[in-house]
DNA sequence: CAGTATCCTACAGGATACTG
DNA sequence: CAGTATCCTGTAGGATACTG
């Protein structure tokens, strides 16, 4: 079994990676169907897409419903499980902001 | 330049990656010496380990102090702006502990 | 002890084509 | 539309040897 030096790390092993967190995050937004995250995430391809859906779906941070209807129709939603990440991907983004901004201070002081 | 789709993609430029979250989260709890930070890093390597370092004194994240003296001491400490990362850390942290408290039970009920 | 310099490898992530 | 299957590539990260 896989050693760690502290808890940091097993969340990072469920939400690293450059898609996920991005994925619960606008799905905690509200559901989505596949095509519409694809919209959202603009850049990712589509192996990368289901790959790291399948990969939450598993971890049960996700739930994917399956209509059953042509042309398939596939939605995927946050669990409640998932439902708890929401603060630390809250404040994520408000860091990144802040950052940014300070960042930009500084530049303009050159 | 970049574009990102969401603020959260900035804090990962910043301290994603295997390391630099535990880099931080040991300065955070105090200064400590190059070598210190091996040992508790366990298993990360002197190049990752160095590299990592400079790229958050280069984001301004922690701050390097040379003691002129043989041999070399050198000392890592976080800054101010590093220390705002502080209750994300912590949150990652708890989040990780529930996690894997919660599938131990579910493995334990199989 | 702290840091550099090389060389190397594994794997995350991407491109493309195809199916029900 | 949602998902598979292949094949491919860049780069994060590691091993090792060396310097002031």
């Amino acid at each position: 079994m896989k050693t760690y030096v502290c808890d940091l790390e097993i969340t990072l092993d469920f939400i690293g990676g450059k898609w996920k967190p991005l994925i619960i995050y606008f799905l905690i937004k509200g559901p989505k169907r596949t095509g519409e995250l694809k919209t959202l995430l603009q850049s990712i391809s589509q192996k990368m897409l289901i790959q790291s859906l399948k990969e939450l779906e598993h971890d049960k941070l996700i739930s994917r419903k399956v209509y059953n209807q042509r042309p398939p129709k596939v939605e995927y939603s946050i669990t409640e499980i998932g439902q708890t990440l929401e603060p630390m991907l809250r404040a994520l983004c408000a860091w990144g902001k802040d950052y940014s901004q300070k960042t930009l201070e500084n530049e303009s002081l050159k």
